[in-house]
RNA sequence: GGCGCCUUCGUCAAGCGGUUAAGACACCGCCCUUUCACGGCGGGUUCAUGGGUUCGAAUCCCAUAGGCGUCACCA
């Protein structure tokens, strides 16, 4: 790859930025990073009118600026080969709609959607190819004149050549060979004068200079309509790479039942960006050797497209919540507070104004919880232990220990150590279960269960003594007598 | 249905004709911590099936099966 590297990564802003799409940018902009003049180049396909919104273009460029995938040319950036949102460049397509038209290489089509889809389904109905008959391929002036009385709006098709094979290089899967009898004539302009994906995508990567085309693989079966176009146009083809798609746990496309889906969705759930790249780029691509953990800089060292799989993979949450927790480690306790802060207020937990005394008790919280986060949500399942006093014991279990006969004895020895401390940090809490084992002449979990659930109600969780240090010692007292009322 | 792509542990995957078929996540077990977690150590009939080619096949070829994509005036 010496040539100058122009990649493009390019959505139609139909809804919230989808994490298979996030990949397919990551890809693109690795290859871009890591050449010296690499260029990405965002360009917006927004000729679906009516799926469009500008709230969705907004959505992508926000989570792709989240990601730290920035670009160098399109939307919002400029560049020499502009506009970068189609619907900004109806002009172009029309112009190069007219030369097809002018040589010959495409044809005004009159049939209505109805007539298209009878055709289509009476062909599958036989086991045909379901591609266009060529009914308006050869139109006489009377015919033409005829459909123009009626009032039709005709639709733009391009003549696509008959016996020829179609190839094309894919730098995932090889050589790739089509029989264009399998492509048929294809709308190229809709009746309302709006170029189709597939016309408008081949002029504006030729147009942009574009040298790798890189998405994903449903993109595949389409290539051939857009080489025959390329070659009518007299345009270069790009090299392609199209990626294996992205499936949920029971291997079929990820959508809304698999769970998040957009990277908004997983910002929110407290995500990091980097742990979300270093995920998605695991993702389809692996390494040389046995690294896992992958900084930006290492990321675009070590990335090459010569070693993206062909084979779809499945989303795998257990790994991604893994990798998260690595970057979570790497953070200090008071970032993941501030993190947590917004949601926690949003639960209600908290007022909006922290006072510096609360910041730092809240921080020395998270220091207990935070072995326990994989990411940032989950500090809200945790956020009872520390804010609610009311104790509800968990379940049968949990209140059989309670029940125990060395319970009360327990909670009434630890409780009058603890009276007696002079230094009410987890430090000089740890010593007295260990105090009250011994002098009590009990097992270990004697002592901590019954009072991690008469303080938390429940059998499992974040260090006791540490948990004891942010209540204080009178809300410890007050939750462990309230509970211990109930029995 | 046509066309096309894909098929190595549950999952992500290494592997490019000769390997004890890596590693990671998850799972299970053990250790550490007299709780919990983190951490450490260890474990598992993984090459879809059937035919070739070859001294030798996860690797090459051909079938079959399954999965997925696409056949739009969506992208």
């Amino acid at each position: 790859m010496s040539e100058q590297i122009r990649v493009r990564f390019a959505p139609s802003p139909t809804g919230p930025f989808h994490i298979g799409g996030a990949r397919s940018a990551l890809f693109n902009w690795l290859l871009a990073r890591k050449y010296p003049n690499g260029k990405l180049i965002l360009r917006v396909e927004d000729t679906d009118q009516a799926r469009s919104t500008k709230e969705s273009e907004e959505n992508i460029k926000e989570s792709l600026k989240w990601l730290g995938l920035t670009w160098d040319e399109g939307v919002d950036a400029g560049g020499d080969y502009g506009p970068y949102r189609q619907m900004e460049r109806l002009d172009i397509y029309k112009k190069y709609a007219q030369k097809l038209i002018d040589e010959g290489k495409a044809y005004y089509c009159y049939c209505t959607e109805e007539e298209i889809v009878k055709e289509r389904e009476a062909l599958m109905k036989e086991n045909k190819m379901p591609i266009y008959q060529g009914h308006c391929r050869n139109l006489t002036q009377e015919q033409i004149a005829q459909y123009e009385a009626e009032g039709r709006k005709p639709t733009i098709r391009f003549r696509t050549p008959e016996n020829q094979a179609v190839e094309f290089e894919d730098l995932v899967r090889g050589h790739m060979n089509f029989d264009s009898n399998g492509v048929g004539d294809f709308v190229i302009v809709k009746a309302d004068g709006i170029p189709v994906y597939n016309f408008a995508v081949v002029i504006d990567d030729a147009l942009m200079k574009i040298s790798h085309v890189i998405r994903a693989e449903e993109h595949l079966s389409n290539t051939p309509r857009q080489v025959v176009l390329y070659e009518a146009l007299d345009f270069a083809v790009p090299k392609f790479a199209h990626i294996s798609l992205i499936l949920g746990k029971d291997h079929s496309k990820m959508s809304k039942r698999h769970g998040a889906t957009s990277v908004e969705q997983y910002k929110n759930l407290g995500y990091l960006p980097e742990a979300l790249v270093n995920f998605l780029a695991l993702l389809g691509w692996a390494p040389q050797d046995e690294q896992e953990i992958f900084t930006i800089d290492e990321l675009i060292k070590a990335f090459s497209m010569d070693h993206v799989a062909k084979n779809p993979a499945v989303f795998d949450i257990d790994k991604l919540n893994w990798l998260n927790a690595q970057y979570m480690k790497k953070l200090s306790a008071e970032k993941i507070t501030m993190m947590a802060i917004p949601h926690l207020v949003e639960k209600g937990y908290l007022k909006e104004a922290v006072s510096t005394d609360e910041m730092a008790k809240l921080v020395r919280f998270t220091e207990i919880i935070r072995d326990h986060l994989s990411y940032g949500a989950q500090y809200l399942e945790f956020a009872d232990l520390y804010f609610k006093d009311d104790i509800v014991v968990e379940d049968d279990e949990a209140k059989q220990v309670l029940l125990d006969e060395t319970a009360n004895d327990v909670m009434a020895l630890f409780q009058q150590k603890l009276a007696a401390l002079e230094e009410f940090d987890a430090a000089h809490i740890q010593p007295i279960f260990k105090q009250v084992i011994k002098e009590l002449k009990v097992g270990g979990k004697k002592v901590y269960m019954p009072l991690r659930v008469a303080i938390t109600g429940q059998m499992h969780g974040p260090d006791l003594a540490g948990i004891i240090e942010v209540l204080g010692y009178d809300k410890m007292l007050s939750r462990m007598q309230n509970t211990m009322s109930a029995f």
